[in-house]
DNA sequence: GCAATCCTTACGGGAAACCGTAAAGCATTA
DNA sequence: TAATGCTTTACGGTTTCCCGTAAGGATTGC
């Protein structure tokens, strides 16, 4: 079993049972931090100390509290270890459950595991430790099991997410044409970006783009 | 300290914590439920059997799965509850940290206590079903404390939160105007639907609709 | 009972979104 | 170089939004 882990994960509440798993499967060493700009340093020193963590349970979302942050979403901070320790194995344990996020996550951040919080999440976390643990990948907790082949949600890319923001933002077409120009965001025609949103309107089955953020943020696009 | 408790949590990783926060206050009867539906016959059940629950402890949101409910939210179970035992004492115990939510809770479902899941949320709670427990009022976790006399989000009524509703979920101004006489909401002309947008527009400092769903998304009106 | 006031609704003009079509730009291929 | 196909951009008409003004109707106060 892993010999040192790291836990990130701001709620207290959740991150008393997380521990206790790591407990039962006999993890000799078990450290918690309930910030992200934490959890960086630990894996920095971890590794400065030649004893390296070779497991790390991190959350998505944390909450903004009076406290000054660098790292401010469980994305942020795998992405920030990845360029300090890329062979650290990875769980996600999140209460996301947007495919198009999950997908991300293993695609570009290279995560080993996903476990969704829920109803029975205790025990799926408890296999996902085991199941990374013997090299297996892609581990995914059995509620969520969505095709990783559909191409669907893949295709959503940077570019929308721009969009997205910006029109949730209340910019216009004209606007968000301006500011496509000014950085160098191409194609930046108002036309062009219409037609991107119409695409979206249908994907998403928006009748208007009032209707297609409030999806947007559903999905936790933006 | 309480005798009979109900736990009304979704997410094992939560509800662990919860119930040994509610053993180590030594409560002898403590019941867990992960679905608001069956929190309700629970605390039916006790009614019927003469032993009520003397505590509920909520969260707010529930996910949903395969499984068909009447009750969705913490807000439907508490208002279930209301009507079949209106004197138990109801601490919520969820991640919203949005005043408007919150305050709805205190003035309208009349909760006993709200604790804010955080970093520190379990002595919170702890803290919080003492307090309750001592006949105190209108309980708030330390990390929320916003003035409950603060007029600004009261404003906002359940008329403004069924228009930002019905346009998150598409509808033009005339299908706003069609349902709201379907329904015998008024005012209901399309130009007064128009102008209310706009009170609320100016008060949130939106742009445009689109922009202004965007942020009654963010503060969790809709 | 009447005026003043507020609330609701109606109307109209201009801006932006919505939606289809066509032209221009650019790369690939023969 | 020319033909072809794809992407990007331009354009125009219709709908909806946006915003100001004003008429109609109910309520309040005197």
């Amino acid at each position: 079993m892993f010999k040192k882990v790291l836990v990130a994960e701001d709620l207290d509440s959740i991150s008393i049972a997380v521990v206790q798993v790591l407990e039962e499967l006999k993890v000799p060493v078990i450290h918690h931090v309930k910030y992200c700009d934490e959890g960086l340093l630990k894996v920095k020193k971890a590794m400065a100390d030649k004893e390296p963590y070779d497991l790390l349970i991190t959350d998505l979302s944390f909450k903004s509290d009076h406290r000054k942050v660098d790292l401010n979403t469980g994305d942020e901070l795998i992405e920030a270890i990845n360029k300090v320790q890329p062979n650290i194995k990875k769980i996600v344990f999140s209460i996301e459950d947007k495919s198009y996020r999950i997908k991300t996550l293993f695609n570009e951040l290279g995560i080993n595991a996903y476990v969704s919080k829920g109803r029975n999440s205790i025990s799926e976390l408890r296999n996902a430790i085991k199941s990374t643990f013997n090299n297996e990948e892609k581990i995914l907790s059995s509620d969520l099991s969505f095709n990783f082949n559909d191409k669907a949600l893949i295709e959503i890319e940077s570019y929308d997410i721009s969009i997205l923001k910006l029109l949730s933002q209340g910019y216009i077409l004209e606007s968000i044409s301006k500011e496509f120009k000014d950085l160098s965001i191409t194609p930046n025609g108002t036309s062009s970006i219409e037609k991107r949103i119409n695409k979206l309107k249908i994907y998403f089955k928006a009748n208007n783009n009032v209707h297609l953020i409030a999806i947007a943020k559903d999905f936790g696009l933006v």
